[in-house]
DNA sequence: AGCACGCCGACT
DNA sequence: GTCGGCGTGCTC
């Protein structure tokens, strides 16, 4: 008996099996997806079991393997065809494919030594009734009648009375001990909490899905904020439990709060399994075999949870479509929706997909029918939508107001007054420098690419990284004739300001910063919503998902900034952003108010935000991408090419994109090499270059190609993103 | 990834 | 003459 190993050598350059032979002895337990440790070289390896066989004709030597890792196996027959869809989709090894997707503690080759925690369990040898008998004295027999009690107990427990006592019990062999995997991470138990009655409008978009809940339709929600779409994901896993099948739920990290979870088990008990990146690797561990050992049934995690190892999937719901966490920004870049789409059409079961803020891809595949669009216009108990003002800030500015508008300060005092919370978002500066004039807003932008130029301060100029566009920087503001000058602020710097301005308010601050330890964020939470504060100022991070039923007034200070980053996608973003930023406003009974301060009043998007109208920026945002040749129009693939030697970058990034040119599709359009829009980092120079493409056969097979020359190449190295959301 | 092999310059 | 630099190639 011989098998196929694919070894877990972080090296790129070995993606292939290697044979080995099984001795006798082994031959019983061998199965596919296990693990096995092999002889490579001078060195020992561990690696999966891809294929077995009878025979082998090659006429290399073949050594046996060692020894067979695993009792179970790890990687089941769908998840390795996700393995392979994965390494197709996002041009990755094999290996790597499957070291993503399964917990750290089982990579292969991980130094961290991750192990099952166990505890001993005590058991009664024989019946209650002989066990007594046989006791010599009243503390062995009280023992016997506490593990009688509780059926089996833990051995911590049974010592306290008595070591001895429990030692001698041992001995006699009237009890029994036994070694019991326990696991890590456990949700408190709670009251459960009955469904909630769904609206008619809830009620149209449950049924629709439960006509198809058998096949493999596609559905997207499209709800506003706080129409209620949580309790539809729940009632559609109900659903789903009753034919004894199982459902993954993905949401975004950062809405992956312990209320969130909560919520799910209060409704649904026991049978959660949670998978964050909160959790310790032991922890995550002691999930996914939980998953394995099916011990649940429901599996609510971020990206990486959509390769829980369930059986028998029912559904598979997405919630904050749009979120950018769900597509991994390191190798392999798998996106989860893709995945999730795949693992549906195996499966034969819906995907539903929600948001408020659908992408424009998702959108646009909806209205060619590849979705089933059911929207949610509504929020539960008919709560009212927020009204919207924008502030010219080229106005407040003529008054030295550069941060907190006149008609935001009265609108603090008027909520403040009722005795409702505020919330003030800062969305801070972009990673790129940009030129922003702090008169009058004006940006300089690309003429070809219509994105924000970058400005590079030794060269004093402005390029496009798309396209390369240069322009140089000029002292006066083009638009206005007064000085440009860079201007930013942080959320430090505000929340001075806001105590200066308002020194009897309550103040909390929520970054990056004041987040850092663990439970933080959650805790800073509680506070604000027990109303232990008036205003809550943070950075996009407070956009998200929180529901503070006090709050009636939300504030974005400066709205302009998401807008001028330099990427084709930076409308879309700001749009996501504050129109998901504005829903936290008046979530209760009274009507919210939501302030947009910015210099650029009659920006197209940022009107669509204060109309609360997502078809408007549909449209318009869709015919600058039809215009501009950008997803969904057409595919984009990112190549980044980076060295330590510029010269030799620029030079291989040259040759790279003329030979694209020359041999792809001659509908598909190569930009580039451009600078990255970090240049330098770490001494490594990084250059892009960008294809657009539409319909492309060869375009695959030549990425690969390229793929496989650079592995070669160690002065060099190539990185391929298909489908990039940043450039 | 490791590790050997092998082909060139700089030394006791 | 030999020591050691790292570029290249192989591992079932």
């Amino acid at each position: 008996m011989y098998v196929e190993v694919l070894l877990e050598i972080k090296a790129k350059n070995i993606d292939q099996t290697f044979t080995y032979q099984v001795p006798d002895n082994m031959q019983k337990n061998i199965s596919i997806g296990k693990r096995v440790n092999v002889p490579f070289g001078r060195q020992v390896l561990e690696g999966f079991i891809l294929k077995i066989k009878d025979t082998c004709e090659n006429d290399y030597r073949v050594l046996p393997i060692n020894e067979i890792v695993d009792e179970e196996v790890v990687l089941n027959k769908e998840l390795l065809e996700i393995g392979k869809y994965i390494k197709e989709t996002t041009l990755c090894t094999l290996a790597n494919a499957y070291q993503t997707m399964l917990p750290k503690a089982l990579k292969a080759s991980s130094k961290t030594n991750v192990n099952k925690k166990y505890q001993s369990i005590l058991k009664l040898n024989d019946t209650y009734e002989k066990c007594l008998e046989l006791c010599t004295s009243n503390t062995q027999k009280d023992i016997i009648n506490l593990i009688s009690e509780s059926n089996n107990i833990c051995k911590k427990e049974a010592t306290a009375i008595s070591l001895s006592s429990v030692k001698t019990l041992l001995n006699k062999k009237i009890i029994i001990e036994q070694k019991e995997e326990i696991y890590r991470y456990n949700i408190k138990e709670t009251t459960k909490e009955e469904k909630k009655i769904l609206n008619d409008e809830q009620k149209v978009c449950f049924n629709e899905i439960r006509k198809d809940i058998n096949t493999n339709q596609k559905f997207l929600i499209h709800g506003v904020t706080g129409s209620g779409k949580t309790e539809i994901y729940m009632q559609l896993i109900e659903l789903v439990l009753k034919k004894d099948k199982t459902a993954i739920m993905l949401v975004p990290e950062i809405s992956l709060t312990p209320q969130f979870i909560n919520n799910f088990q209060k409704r649904f008990g026991n049978i959660i399994a949670v998978l964050h990146s909160n959790l310790s690797d032991g922890e995550k561990y002691d999930e996914w075999r939980k998953i394995k050992k099916e011990k649940v049934k429901i599996v609510i995690g971020a990206r990486s949870a959509i390769f829980a190892p369930l059986k028998n999937l029912g559904i598979i719901i997405i919630d904050e479509e749009h979120s950018e966490s769900y597509k991994q920004d390191n190798t392999p870049r798998y996106h989860a929706i893709d995945v999730a789409e795949f693992r549906a059409k195996i499966n034969n079961i819906p995907v539903v997909l929600g948001s408020a803020t659908p992408t424009l891809e998702r959108m646009a595949k909806a209205s060619k029918n590849l979705y089933k669009l059911l929207t949610l216009k509504k929020r539960v108990n008919n709560a009212l939508m927020p009204e919207c003002i924008i502030v010219d800030m080229k106005e407040e500015i003529k008054n030295n107001n550069s941060v907190l508008s006149n008609r935001l300060k009265i609108e603090i005092e008027a909520s403040i007054s009722r005795n409702e919370q505020v919330i003030l978002m800062l969305n801070r500066k972009g990673y790129s420098t940009y030129i922003s004039c702090s008169n009058c807003g004006y940006t300089y932008k690309c003429p070809n690419c219509d994105i924000t130029l970058t400005y590079y301060k030794t060269k004093n100029n402005l390029r496009c990284h798309y396209c390369g566009y240069t322009i140089f920087k000029k002292d006066k503001c083009p638009s206005c004739l007064e000085d440009i000058n860079l201007y930013g602020l942080g959320t430090e710097k505000l929340e001075a300001l806001v105590k200066k301005e308002f020194p009897d308010l309550r103040i909390l601050r929520m970054d990056a910063d004041t987040t850092r330890r663990k439970n933080s964020y959650e805790e800073l939470y509680k506070k604000f919503k027990n109303h232990e504060y008036d205003i809550l100022l943070g950075t996009q991070m407070i956009s998200k998902g929180l529901d503070f039923p006090k709050v009636s007034l939300v504030g974005i200070i400066n709205a302009d900034e998401a807008l001028n980053i330099p990427d084709f996608r930076s409308g879309e973003r700001t749009f996501d952003l504050l129109y998901q930023t504005s829903g936290r406003a008046g979530r209760s009974n009274s009507i919210g108010t939501v302030v947009i301060q910015t210099f650029n009043k009659n920006n197209y998007i940022l009107n669509c935000v204060c109309e609360q109208d997502y078809q408007k920026f549909y449209k318009y945002e869709m015919n600058i991408r039809r215009t501009l040749k950008y997803p969904p129009y057409y595919f984009l693939v990112n190549i980044k090419i980076k060295g330590k030697d510029l010269e030799l970058v620029l030079q291989e990034a040259k040759k790279t994109a003329s030979y694209l040119r020359k041999n792809i599709d001659k509908t598909s359009i190569v930009l580039g090499p451009t600078t990255s829009n970090i240049f330098k980092v770490n001494n490594i120079f990084r250059y892009n270059i960008l294809i657009k493409y539409r319909f492309d056969k060869k375009l695959i097979p030549i990425l690969k190609e390229l793929d496989k020359i650079y592995t070669i190449n160690n002065k060099v190295k190539l990185d391929i993103d298909m489908n990039p959301l940043s450039i």
